[in-house]
DNA sequence: AGGAAACTCAAACGAACGTTTCAAACTTAT
DNA sequence: ATAAGTTTGAAACGTTCGTTTGAGTTTCCT
């Protein structure tokens, strides 16, 4: 069956477009290991192949969605922190909020918020590596800037502080539970109350709370 | 539906302890979608039938190691927190300790902390419906003691806050970058921040911080 | 117009998936 | 010892996986 009409017949521009999308929503929805190639292409209505011609392979569809999707986010962070750090007198509130609002802004390609939770909670031989990749200059930057702000608190507190930080904010993006996928008031609520509870924790010294150590 | 509690009573116990010993590691390993049935079996050095014969399909398994795992460390946390509540005086931190600490707590069948990490952050269609099961209770004894403590703050705003606890722990379970599978004394100090973290966070109240938004 | 490059298509590849079958090997009770 | 019940083994079920093939089509450039 050669005969195909097709009012408007696109060419691959929007192939790989709709590709990339379909491939959002589904690791979004199953992760990487449970989203299919074939099911991907299926969702794009694109013929299996072409998958393969565009990205090579499955991970290379993964990495596409990350270049397309994550990095803008963290270019977004480190441009809103590299504006904060211009303030000589800049809060932790600052750096928490230029690290924690990229992740909620809408953006005209719809929430990144979500593909973020999920990948950040998939650290398995393929996504993690990628992650990894894409997320390491941001931590460190972020880890130093919160260095200078704090200078009592050591350069590892600091690391697991964020981590503490990604953790809340990956896991709240992607439980439905907390009512995010929903309307855009609660997510502003939920933002705030993300926000002040990272960075009460982030100042919070671990020898404040009864046990002291000395390191 | 014809399995109940025997521990080693039955001969084929060691078939049946040996493929849920390897169904955990494989899915802290990969996750449930990564994990295959057959690497399970091959893994516990088992035929691949005796697993539909214990458990009657993969989600069986998955359920089983839950039930095996998770609701022992869950039974705990509840306990601590009956204990908790027994003293008229007790503290927010109380509260969180009794919540955290069955997660870094040393077992005899090893740390399961890991694998609560993993399927925390697996809220997929097979997974979630079983871990939402498994916390229910959990979560609502605790957000009502938390309740009880911070009269101040709303059930929803208390939710949201123990769902970022539960986010800052699995994912830092989760991640080996914050060296939790390496040796016990960072493992202390971990949790100790931590703690010292979600009890300031889930202490704040979102009014304290001053949110200026324009985007 | 015409040829090279870019792209899509149906079909198929071998491998791995979850699950099932059934006979042989066990354990237990009589 | 024998019969009933329980557990395991080797093999295969049909399906889906990621990837590849090769012929067909479209787009672009001169």
């Amino acid at each position: 069956m050669s005969e195909k009409l097709n009012p408007e017949s696109k060419p691959g521009a929007d192939t790989r477009g709709r590709l990339l999308c379909a491939a959002e929503r589904l690791l979004v929805e199953r992760g990487y290991a449970g989203m299919s190639a074939r099911a991907v292409a299926q969702s794009a209505q694109v013929n299996i192949a072409s998958a393969s011609y565009h990205f090579g392979s499955k991970q290379g569809v993964l990495e596409a969605v990350v270049q397309w999707r994550l990095a803008p986010m963290n270019r977004a962070r480190l441009t809103r922190l590299e504006s904060v750090l211009t303030n000589p007198s800049h809060t932790v509130e600052d750096i928490l909020y230029a690290f924690l609002w990229p992740c909620f802004e809408t953006e005209p390609d719809g929430p990144v918020r979500l593909l973020m939770g999920r990948l950040m909670a998939e650290p398995t031989a393929v996504v993690g590596p990628v992650i990894e990749e894409t997320f390491r200059d941001v931590a460190k930057a972020f880890v130093s800037a919160l260095e200078k702000r704090l200078p009592d608190a050591s350069r590892e507190s600091l690391t697991r502080k964020l981590s503490f930080v990604v953790g809340a904010t990956s896991f709240t993006l992607l439980n439905k539970n907390a009512a995010l996928l929903a309307p855009e008031d609660h997510l502003d609520q939920t933002f705030k109350q993300l926000l002040s509870f990272c960075v009460q924790g982030v100042e919070a010294s671990p020898d404040d709370t009864e046990l002291s150590e000395e390191c």
